[in-house]
DNA sequence: CTGAAAGCGCTTACAG
DNA sequence: CTGAAAGCGCTTACAG
């Protein structure tokens, strides 16, 4: 009834209660196969009749293992959490977790610091996602053992690392929009800094490699990203950022005929606020997203995007990193998942000029 | 390079290349104002330069604690993993669990099992959500001293629990559907044994408060779920549970106006699949929600629902776990968060026979 | 300000 | 089949 913190028995009590030594509970628990069948029985109906449970933190330390994979959340969690396609990422990673016997530990920042989680983080693998991996969070795994993959990570670094061709799938978006005469554009970017290491210009962050690849097509049109057509803004890229475009696009280029974000969550909040505002689409306005969110199909008119399978990222990498956790895999290996465009109604033509 | 397992440094050869003791050097991490700060330095200097953190497994059995709680997922973690609002309680979870320095670790079965789960769970408190709480599980975690709160549990079982009133909502948003002329309704309900122990009949469990509330509704039009012109069936309340109902629905009952369910994700994808048919939302049918799912206005015609708050669930729900942990309450709380009912284009009017 | 030593509650190689 | 004992890597009361 009240809550008097009674003492949890251990092992020992079992031991002394049952009248065998703690070597033998810990058989009965871990390899009763070790011990006569009777010698299981009575440890195991004393353990019961005592409300005994091993305790998994000095099991844990005895096997030096946690048991769980961790999942390392940005500085800035509502981003992460409100973003579907990520929980997507995250389900998938519970699926392997499961078959695996393992739990998945949620890491938030430590005290505001991502580099302090990592530090105390109580794991035996990570998974980062569209991260900006400063050397430092390597080097912290590197030195505590803990192997790390990165999904939507940064390709070019020296972790493992799931991806889709982010170039070459941005490069296919941008056709079908550039194919159906559309000339003025806004690209809604993810921020560089949510990717990249800034010191080392030489990686290729995502937002790069899909600039990149907007740009191979833009160039087959006879025209770049520093075409005065072309208007980039960088977000944050949430559901409220997408909101509140709405009126930045106008502001920023009026004679805009197409939006091509790289996030789906962004589009849909910009295709809300459009039609709040009464601006149809696509008549006046284009949207193009990036991930297909069951979400994109269910808002009207419904939008024209790449499918990217979270799911399926989060399943591959966590296998992958199950990989480097038992030790059967060592070399920096890069898994690449297809992904396809899908063009629907939010992407509409435009008579060329 | 190539990854023999090097041994990490423990706190043993910090001491040894420092030249203090192990009390020393634990107290440069813990507890600095103890030592000299030259003491300090030295100590974390040879640390650094031995690539040397602490072990949380050792430290978290010296202190007895894992810092980090637990989410329980149930048997079936599709529904769960897809189910937006689930996620945004989870958001909530999360949010406290940054405000303490804590993790979250999502705990699902345990060679299939929630109760092995339950019984091997590294964390200091655990949250369930719409679970069938067994006496087992309860009894478990007794036994191993882990407080225990339920969000949209039983709020008649003995553990702390967080809910609306459901009752009362349900009734609300049932008064909404008769008022505007309904009578033949199909209501889809949550399957009784995601929430009921079967067992103790005596338990008002979410699924029985909410149809006790639609009977209330009911009796002040003069009828009652026995009443043949309504029509009860019982689902896990999926998007793909939803569409798969849209035929369902017409083939049980041809004359209904009005689906009444319990969770916005099943409305939606009904909502979804109606469209796909081309039936007329709410010309030909009405389609009622609970929730209030971002996702629900997205949709359209956008969908009249229940707004019961996630987030603050999820937030609510851990500060009252946090106060179990931290002893700060002993005695069985039940928290009711407030809801409102939003009525959208879904509900429409039908003439009065 | 610093250190020797007990303790946290398990696992497991080794011996019998 | 069973047990004594070392070990996992920390924390911390106590002593000086």
């Amino acid at each position: 009834m009240n809550d008097i913190k009674r003492k949890r028995p251990t092992i020992k009590d079992i031991a002394k209660a049952s009248g065998f030594s703690k070597t033998s509970v810990s058989f009965a628990f871990n390899d009763p196969k070790r011990l006569s069948s009777e010698t299981v029985e009575k440890i195991m109906d004393t353990a019961k009749q005592l409300g005994y449970f091993p305790d998994p933190l000095a099991r844990n330390l005895s096997l030096q293992k946690h048991f769980s994979i961790g999942f390392l959340l940005p500085q800035n969690i509502n981003h992460t959490m409100n973003n579907p396609y990520i929980l997507k990422v995250i389900e998938g990673i519970s699926q392997v977790c499961e078959e695996k016997n393992y739990t998945l530990t949620i890491i938030p920042p430590l005290n505001q610091s991502v580099i302090e989680a990592v530090k105390h983080a109580a794991v035996d693998g990570l998974i980062t996602m569209g991260m900006d991996l400063k050397n430092q969070i390597v080097e912290i795994l590197e030195q505590r053992n803990i192997p790390l993959i990165a999904i939507d990570g940064n390709p070019s670094q020296v972790i493992p690392t799931v991806n889709i061709n982010d170039k070459s799938a941005a490069y296919d978006i941008m056709k079908e929009v550039l194919k159906r005469g559309h000339r003025n554009i806004t690209i809604i970017s993810l921020s560089e800094d949510l990717f990249s290491d800034k010191v080392s210009s030489a990686i290729q962050t995502v937002p790069m490699l899909r600039r990149n690849g907007y740009e191979k097509a833009l160039e087959e049109y006879g025209m770049s990203l520093k075409d005065e057509r072309i208007n980039i803004i960088l977000s944050e890229c949430t559901f409220e950022d997408g909101q509140a475009l709405c009126d930045k696009v106008f502001d920023e280029q009026p004679d805009v005929t197409c939006v091509v974000t790289m996030s789906d969550i962004v589009a849909i909040g910009l295709l809300y606020q459009l039609r709040h505002e009464n601006i149809c689409v696509p008549e006046k306005l284009s949207v193009v997203g990036f991930d297909n969110l069951l979400e994109s199909k269910l808002i009207s008119p419904r939008l024209t995007t790449v499918d990217q399978p979270g799911l399926d990222k989060g399943i591959q990498g966590t296998k992958l990193l199950f990989n480097y956790i038992e030790g059967t895999i060592s070399e920096n290996t890069r898994i690449e998942i297809p992904y396809k465009v899908i063009v629907r109604e939010s992407l509409g033509e435009v008579d060329v000029k």
